[in-house]
DNA sequence: TTCAGCTGTGCAACCGGTTGCAAAGCCTCC
DNA sequence: GGAGGCTTTGCAACCGGTTGCACAGCTGAA
């Protein structure tokens, strides 16, 4: 129904060639012709279909914005910011839920079969399989959020988890707490490993203090809880807790109050991502900052510029976290 | 790159039909043919492009999801069964951010440029028009948690909002609440102004009962807090509050908690949309229901039928809420 | 006047598919 | 052996655009 090129070629009375260059930037029309194109374009409320175009151009505009996380509230605003951050560049998430999804190639398939331009894997506990086989089939992908490692065989970017398991060590050195926990997130996400890794290595350089390790089945609130309960339960508890991620941290804490703990004064909390409701009054959360815009911004200028860039060299890029000082740790000595 | 048509019908020594008619449903290919160009497909990897197809069919089986609620944690559910059904039915969710925009038309260009099957679109604060606009450039559309009218212009699935004011209205009768309150969400959005009317009218029927009324700015935490805050500052406060919404609620408890006011012994408070955070333990919060599941199911179930059935006949589809007792009001009498 | 050098335009082929139509092939039944 | 019916296949046109190439028309220099 709506009206094509030829519609408008008709009724401007110039060949379809020429309504196209007026629409091409760029393109050599005379400026008493376009003004005809335009003016026919107008009447019929002509609209390029950008499927046809892609057809011949190989260029879709679309991005295959992949995640497996909708669960965890910060990526509510992962998402606004992802969808902006494209839209303002003229780019059109297609948006794909890998939720349970164990193998790639289904995904694959399908953005393949939609020509993506790119693929945006946003996820820091989607395997990098996914982002390696999105990349096998020949789409410019960058992983946001994933592990940091020196050579990568896709872009990624996010933070570097062992730095921040150091300063959440630093952190609760400075404190003076002495045996600390780390409750992680799953055990087999590369996040926990190495927010793990960096943690334990802090702490080595503090000979007094000592550590103990649990992990919780998700990044997500029950099961922080459920974890930080079963910790009140089996033995004495840490003195404070680097938790794998806020809304970890936000369980751990009604499980600590369900217990008549206080928190900082009997327990010490520390989380990780600055997610917003970790600055709602009611929680208060200290927590170790998750730079999230900068990350989007990146990668999405990544995934645009390596569209056209052929035989760009992925790198990892690295940004920096900070220690955000609010209510769950008690004072520096 | 990928291998197309013309290759597969090439190796397997056939023709182009013959090649497209063994991909498509329903066409009549031969047996020995068709598995040879199976095994010619499959050597080359050949994935028909999506695309191409829907030049001619009209059918691209993407769906345009539009929201403008990245903020309300309520929403990553939302997207997570949105994304999910569309998937679950071979539809491919083109996410469209519509934060701060006023206008449909660069959106209504957008989607059609990209020939999408169908709109989602999925607001309650979006003004109808936005709807309507995507309707009105011939796109079926749903409108999901939108105002229910009985003559709606497009398909709208959503909660009677008069229904769960009347609802909450009740609610507080019952556990004898005399001086209430209502802290809407912004006074402008449909959302807000059918459950005052619901609450207002509710309330009518108890002569004894008072009602006060204030509107947040948003439907966000600091918006709800700042509300109560105000409220706190400027006269006594109300017995019990009907909040806009789930997240207003929780702003509004922290408030009051900041103030050292209990609840609910001092003041009740009762939300709607009992999102995942409702139920967590250190939020508790008694609240109306959103049967989020359903509705997004009936949406997507009603957009892909839409696709196929033209002149099908919107109509407002409501669902039932029901009152999920917490611990923010006092027990019934 | 002739010719080189531009710019602007149209023709036609192409992108990767689908589909109406007609012809070919096969089988059955008389 | 031939007519009739069904299935299978290829041809060619088409979907809505883009683009290489050739040519027309104009300008300016020799």
């Amino acid at each position: 129904m709506p009206a094509t090129l030829k519609d408008v070629a008709e009724r401007a009375g110039v060949s379809r060639s020429a309504v196209s260059r007026a629409f091409t930037e760029g393109a050599s029309v005379a400026p008493a012709t376009r003004q005809r194109i335009e003016k026919a374009a107008e009447a019929l409320g002509y609209r390029p279909n950008a499927l046809a175009s892609s057809l011949t151009t190989g260029r879709t505009k679309m991005i295959g914005l992949v995640s497996n996380n909708f669960h965890n509230p910060i990526f509510l605003s992962v998402f606004d910011l992802f969808t902006r951050a494209l839209q303002d560049r003229g780019l059109r998430p297609l948006l794909v839920n890998l939720t349970d999804e164990t193998d790639p190639e289904n995904s694959v398939r399908m953005l393949r079969q939609y020509s993506v331009d790119g693929v945006i894997v946003a996820s820091s506990t989607l395997p990098v399989s996914f982002a390696e086989a999105f990349h096998a089939a020949g789409m410019p992908v960058v992983h946001s959020f994933g592990r940091h490692v020196t050579f990568p065989k896709v872009d990624v970017i996010g933070i570097d988890n062992i730095a921040a398991g150091r300063m959440a060590a630093e952190t609760l050195a400075r404190r003076g707490y002495k045996n600390v926990g780390f409750l992680g997130g799953p055990a087999d996400a590369t996040s926990t490993q190495d927010r793990y890794t960096g943690f334990a290595e802090g702490l080595s350089r503090h000979v007094d203090m000592s550590l103990t390790t649990s992990y919780a089945a998700a990044y997500a609130f029950e099961a922080g809880r459920d974890e930080m309960l079963r910790l009140c339960a089996a033995a004495p508890l840490a003195d404070a807790y680097f938790c794998g991620d806020d809304v970890l941290s936000i369980g751990a804490l009604s499980a600590l109050k369900d217990k008549g703990l206080k928190v900082p004064e009997d327990v010490g909390l520390i989380g990780l991502n600055n997610m917003a409701m970790a600055g709602w009054q009611n929680i208060n959360l200290t927590t170790i900052s998750n730079p999230v815009p900068q990350i989007i911004e990146k990668s999405v200028e990544l995934v645009a510029s390596s569209v056209t860039d052929r035989d760009h060299r992925p790198a990892a890029h690295t940004f920096r976290c900070t220690v955000i000082e609010r209510g769950t740790l008690r004072p520096e000595a």
